[in-house]
DNA sequence: AGCACGCCGACT
DNA sequence: GTCGGCGTGCTC
């Protein structure tokens, strides 16, 4: 009996161990194949886990070859594609294979995995009593234990929907490749129990094309920001395509929810699956349409290493497979416009949305609220809600001395003091510490006074400037989804506003100058983007109050597309030589290490490089960083010199616990946040 | 990361 | 004469 081999990849973060190790198969193991997790032996007496990318009769590794130690679970979690796209992806970010995975693949459930395996065999039981044909593009085994491929219980098929003209209709069997701009609005769509529930008109389009792809039997990925869009898509989903056919992957699901619906994405047929970020990594092995909404969203960018965004991911993924790309928002990102102006996206708008967008100067008292807006707030009052859009949570933001005006600082981090009740005890905003006797440091001043305004305190004095008309509060501490369509006034911080029924009478834009007056590369970008996101919540006709701005994003706002302001603003960076005009990497370790990998970059073509200052770091010993930037065509050689940086560097410090000599990031946005 | 192999100072 | 310092290299 010849022996089997496997190529596996190990779970590390170490940059050396980041390509496959070729094993033995033992044997009397079972159930090892392509995608299983396994834990294998590792130089000395570690074992690691990992996954089995490939199996071979032959051996390719000439040195000693160990056993694979066991099979952790027979369900191939990891699809050929998903490891394709892993490894592309970690490439492109000079990162790690395995660190991707830890994303894309949610921690092990053995109730749940046990569950799927008795389904799977009953299918497999049932499809040898009458066997239908085998699918195509399946995993490379060939004699092991009974394979878990069956679609246990797929739902059937969906048969075209002719009545609902679709919109773009045939995007996704023409793999179209779209930057997409959503009109806003609100619309209601009925609820699988009964009844109905209003949601984002974006929502209700992106679900008609999820339509098209599980119609042919593919699966469409949608990849929003957080819960709170994946809720509203999940509705306007099951609308669509129905329960049965849509699948989360949301990190916020308990851990045995998100992994049995991991797995129902591994059954295969047609299916709409939603989730975070790091859903762009479903198993979906017939994918027919991966969409990304609201692509300008930071939340979309993975905060660990190799920090991908979800953006970039789907590009790599689409480049894989082929599939129709749809990348949407309200408002178009201008990493969006940059690939339609190099013609990779075609551009596209839907909906229509009529409101008015009133920019209007402060109030001349200094207080937030402007004439006009009162005015379109009252109005409105008489028959819908009103949503007032604020830039920060609780009482006042602030605190200052009241005897010197010296700003209130928190006496052990020295974050700013602030106050999230009326007459409440000032905290600091950073650390949430209590201030209790707090002293002016300066002058001994006991006496604070507040500084702006927060969600609270804006509420208190709408609710007595426009008495007998109930007040709400939507921040982070206050959450609030959904509202009815009764007159109210809702004080919401960005990205915490509900969605009302009907839509809202009128939208109040405030704190604009404040949220423009941060300095950073995508304020503008940013302020549009919450802007447009609020301003889609408002109803049919209704007023929208954009006040104390002046400048471009005026125009952004008050136009019905985004699309010329995002033109303009990539047209600066393209003139300035920022992202994402060009690709970065930030350079960050010790000075030699950094100089040796500034080096090796040089010579590369429009490869410009910032620095190397000095970079604080741990105390003793010396940072050095550099940013560095490239051509997006450069992407492969910038990455694959980085990698190689990294990885001599990693062969070589000795302090235990010590931080990696060399770290390189690329698109690091970080460095121009303060540009 | 951990752990093994490999060449130069103070010990029984 | 040897025990052991941690500098370099490797992990199937």
């Amino acid at each position: 009996m010849t022996a089997r081999y496997a190529r596996v990849v190990v779970d590390s973060r170490l940059p050396q161990l980041d390509r496959l190790f070729e094993y033995r198969i033992p044997p009397a193991l079972e159930g090892v194949a392509p995608g299983v997790r396994v834990r294998v032996p590792l130089r000395g007496d570690r074992t690691a886990a990992g996954y089995v990318v490939e199996v071979a009769d032959a051996r390719a590794w000439e040195g000693e070859v160990a056993d694979i130690e066991a099979v952790v679970s027979p369900v191939p979690v990891l699809r050929p594609e998903v490891w394709a796209l892993a490894r592309a992806v970690a490439d492109r970010a000079a990162g790690g294979a395995a660190d991707v995975l830890r994303v894309a693949i949610p921690g092990r459930q053995a109730r749940v995995e046990k569950a799927w395996l008795a389904r799977a065999a009953e299918g497999a039981a049932a499809e040898a009593a009458e066997p239908a044909a085998t699918e195509g593009a399946e995993l490379t085994e060939t004699d092991a234990s009974p394979e878990p491929d069956a679609p246990p219980e797929s739902p059937a098929p969906l048969e075209p929907d002719d009545a609902s003209a679709p919109l773009l209709p045939g995007l996704v069997e023409a793999r179209r490749k779209v930057a997409l701009e959503c009109a806003g609005g609100v619309a209601e769509v009925p609820v699988a129990g009964g009844g109905t529930a209003w949601v984002g008109r974006w929502a209700v389009a992106l679900a008609g094309l999820a339509r098209q792809a599980v119609e042919r039997g593919e699966q469409a990925i949608l990849v929003v920001p957080d819960h709170r869009e994946q809720r509203q898509l999940r509705l306007a989903l099951e609308a669509a395509v129905g329960e049965e056919r849509v699948v989360e992957l949301d990190a916020r699901q308990r851990n045995p929810e998100r992994y049995a619906g991991f797995l129902r994405c591994v059954d295969g047929g047609g299916l709409a699956i939603i989730g975070p970020r790091s859903a762009v990594y479903a198993p979906a092995a017939d994918l027919g349409l991966l969409v990304v909404w609201e692509d300008g969203d930071p939340l979309l960018a993975e905060p660990l290493s190799p920090w991908v965004h979800a953006r970039d991911a789907a590009l790599v993924r689409q480049g894989q497979t082929g599939c129709a790309l749809v990348i949407a928002g309200h408002a178009r990102s201008t990493d969006a416009e940059r690939l339609v102006e190099v013609g990779f996206l075609e551009h596209e708008r839907v909906g229509a949305h009529r409101v008015r967008v009133l920019p209007t100067a402060l109030a001349d008292d200094g207080r937030r609220v402007p004439a006009a807006a009162f005015h379109a707030a009252r109005e409105a009052l008489a028959s819908r809600p009103v949503l007032v859009q604020v830039a920060r949570p609780g009482h006042a933001p602030g605190l200052r001395c009241g005897d010197c005006g010296t700003r209130a600082r928190c006496a052990a981090c020295g974050g700013p003091l602030g106050q999230r009740t009326r007459g409440g005890q000032p905290g600091c905003r950073l650390c949430g510490r209590l201030a209790a006797a707090w002293r002016c440091p300066s002058c001994h001043g006991i006496r604070l006074v507040e500084v702006g305004r927060g969600s609270t305190r804006i509420a208190e004095e709408l609710g007595r400037a426009i008495p007998g008309v109930p007040v709400v509060v939507a921040d982070g501490e206050h959450e609030r989804l959904t509202l009815d369509a009764r007159p109210r006034i809702v004080v919401a911080t960005r990205g915490a506003e509900p969605v009302a029924d009907g839509g809202y009478g009128a939208v109040l834009l405030l704190d604009g100058d404040s949220l423009l007056a941060r300095e950073g590369l995508r304020v503008a970008e940013e302020a549009v983007r919450q802007w447009a996101t609020a301003r889609a919540l408002a109803a049919e006709g209704a007023t929208v109050v954009l006040a104390g701005v002046i400048g471009p994003t005026v125009g952004a706002l008050t136009g019905d597309t985004t699309v010329p302001f995002a033109k303009a603003e990539l047209a600066e960076r393209r003139s300035l030589r920022f992202p994402p005009a060009v690709r970065t990497a930030s350079v960050v370790g010790h000075p030699d290490a950094v100089a040796e990998a500034l080096e090796a970059l040089a010579g590369i073509e429009h490869l410009d490089v910032l620095g190397p200052v000095p970079a604080e770091g741990a105390p003793g010993d010396r940072l050095e960083r550099a940013i560095v930037r490239f051509a997006y065509a450069d992407g492969a050689h910038v990455a694959g010199v980085a990698r190689g940086r990294v990885l001599a560097a990693a062969a070589r410090p000795r302090k235990p616990g010590a931080p990696p000599r060399l770290r390189i990031r690329l698109d690091d946005p970080e460095p121009f946040d303060g540009l």
